[in-house]
DNA sequence: GATGAATGAGTGTTCATTCAT
DNA sequence: CATGAATGAACACTCATTCAT
């Protein structure tokens, strides 16, 4: 166990959070997070989360990179558009980030931990920020936003869903268990602040997985 | 045991929600929902849940309830202040609802699960909508209005807190179970629809059960 | 000849224009021009004459009845229904002054002499501004708008063809012959200026009557 | 007599409009319409006749041409220039079309109908669109620019003026009579469509001949 | 000459709030 | 208490124009 645990390290430190950006950004998947789209989507993806979407006003946004209101919309063609690419990019970077955790994950136990571990890293590290987005903002997306979104949150999804059924977990389809996960994941950021002494994010994964997959 | 289960029942059937929003009327813990107070607190807690209070105009809200936007103002100060007080009737009502499920509750098992039932109840149904509001528009309130509205939460997560200790949940301490909780069945506001066949309250009432207390 | 002149200068001082519109206005199809809504379509028509439409800011219009831009959404829901309603209302009370001028009208081709002073008058008095926004701004509005505009446009071009049909105009069908006369007469507007000593709208009249119907 | 007439008709049968425009560009009068300059005069002739000069943006007209809106400010100093300019050259177009179409015409009343055919051709003809802006975007040049236009403008009016006086039109001063005629022709494009079966430009020629010179 | 990023004043519009009637 | 008109600050968004590269 202590071992199968080092390697995992090992293996994990191979790639920083910097890193696998750096690859989805080459493979053109993720917006470089140096040019002015991805600053202005990077500072987006803080505020949305910060003060809400309708909340934040796009002279916030351009305040936030620099820059004036007007310009913003060299870069994209309305506000809601900024949301929904923070979402579809926030969701690629959270499925290649899972992605990796469960190359390294041995036991179906392991991976269902380490879905819920990555989920809760997302949501509460700052690497890319706005994983809540997704749950919290979700009706500030105009239907045809949202279907784009969905389409990049398949993947996404179906890891989890095989994790769970694998995993053997109580409370019906996984469907179902997953929909509460994805409540009380997303949930966490409203009262969990791992900075502060307390729970760490792993400690609270275990927690999590202790109840949903005992 | 089985007799004063029936009595209980007997008791509580003679409860329906409209006798019970009577009587909390009756005592000036909740506003007559025939005063236009009343009709504009009811109308607020369902469209603030429908569209959201910051997408939610008080224009939207005066020609609910057929009255002008200015005359609002004769009743409450601000908008925001409307939603502090949906929030806080919502509780006192919720609060009352479950404080009336737990009497007929025997063992501890059952007074979760009673738990569980009462807050899905009050997310799904109608009677006196806007629960899910509590975590949705959390933020759009002021930090002196989230005061006013947790000193009134505070019962009702009392009694949250004891179902939880009592059952013995896994997880650890009650109040990270309960938080999991809060962001698990809030969230079911998003997916699960009582109305089409498919999952009831009650079985979903089972399914998280299940999960949290195995 | 003289005689019938008298007459029918008296017929005509029996209703002046301010007359005709309280007439319009106690029918309801006309805005009171006293209250906001009908200050503002006055400025509005006086300013897209002068202006033109896209020119015109709702600033400028809410200046000119001395209220702020946002107060003008009380009364039109859109820039462009103003426009709309402008328009409307233009060709309603041109239509009536028109009706009106033809009835003292004896022979065909005092009719269609009629209808050349009467479209003429409306394009350079000031009584109810805004009668060559009809055909300089036509491409300002919506589709939707352009049919509604039209429905009224109706009546008022009947009068036209029914005139030029009996007065046998030369250049064939009278629907040609209409419009080579909107466009003739329209374009009056931005050369003809009644106050300054010359032409007069009368001697205007006689040299477009001599043209259309020798 | 006979002869020189066909000699001119031969003569002008060899000059399309496209050897016009060859000719004009060579003599350093009209831009090269393969120029990049000459590409955005004709892309803004068209577009400002289409939609508006106010509603035309330099965007519109930098994609027409397949560059970036920023680039035409290598060509043009304002878009208010590129409206002059379209003017200027437009104008000296028709005049030189005009012209041409004078030399073949012999009689008085055969000169007139040429002006008007010829003007016709100017409005509903592709070759250099742009001429029923002159008329309908006249409000959108600043006084100074409008100067600059109407001093190539004066030769064509006055071939117009000459052709009016010498017809004998009725309907007192040529002045008058040219402007009505302005207001009317212009007017055709906003009802008049040629490629439709029905009114040719021809006929339409005729029918407008035959109202303002019996 | 073209690009692409940025400007900055301005646009139509929204909306909670006020207040004389 | 309700109305209806108005407020005024804020909003998302537009667009002609500039300029370093």
């Amino acid at each position: 166990m202590q071992e199968a645990a080092q390697v995992l390290e090992e293996a994990q430190s191979e790639l920083s959070p910097q890193q696998l950006i750096g690859a989805l950004v080459k493979k053109g998947e993720l917006t470089d997070p140096g040019s002015p789209r991805g600053r202005l989507l990077n500072a987006a993806a803080r505020l949305f989360e910060q003060k809400g979407f309708s909340r934040t006003t796009v002279r916030d946004l351009a305040a936030e990179v620099g820059i004036l209101s007007g310009s913003i919309f060299h870069h994209f063609s309305s506000k809601e558009q900024i949301l929904c690419e923070v979402m579809k990019e926030v969701t690629i970077f959270a499925s290649a980030r899972m992605r990796s955790a469960m190359e390294s994950a041995g036991s179906p136990q392991e991976r269902l931990r380490a879905c819920i571990q990555s989920e809760l890293e997302a949501i509460h590290e700052q690497a890319v920020p706005g994983f809540s987005i997704l749950v919290m903002e979700w009706r500030s997306l105009s239907e045809a936003s949202q279907k784009e979104v969905l389409l990049q949150r398949d993947e996404y999804e179906q890891i989890w869903l095989d994790a769970i059924n694998t995993a053997q977990c109580p409370g019906g389809d996984a469907a179902v268990v997953r929909r509460l996960l994805v409540g009380a994941l997303s949930h966490t950021y409203s009262w969990f602040k791992p900075r502060e002494k307390g729970l760490t994010i792993p400690e609270l994964s275990d927690r999590v997985f202790q109840i949903f997959a005992p």
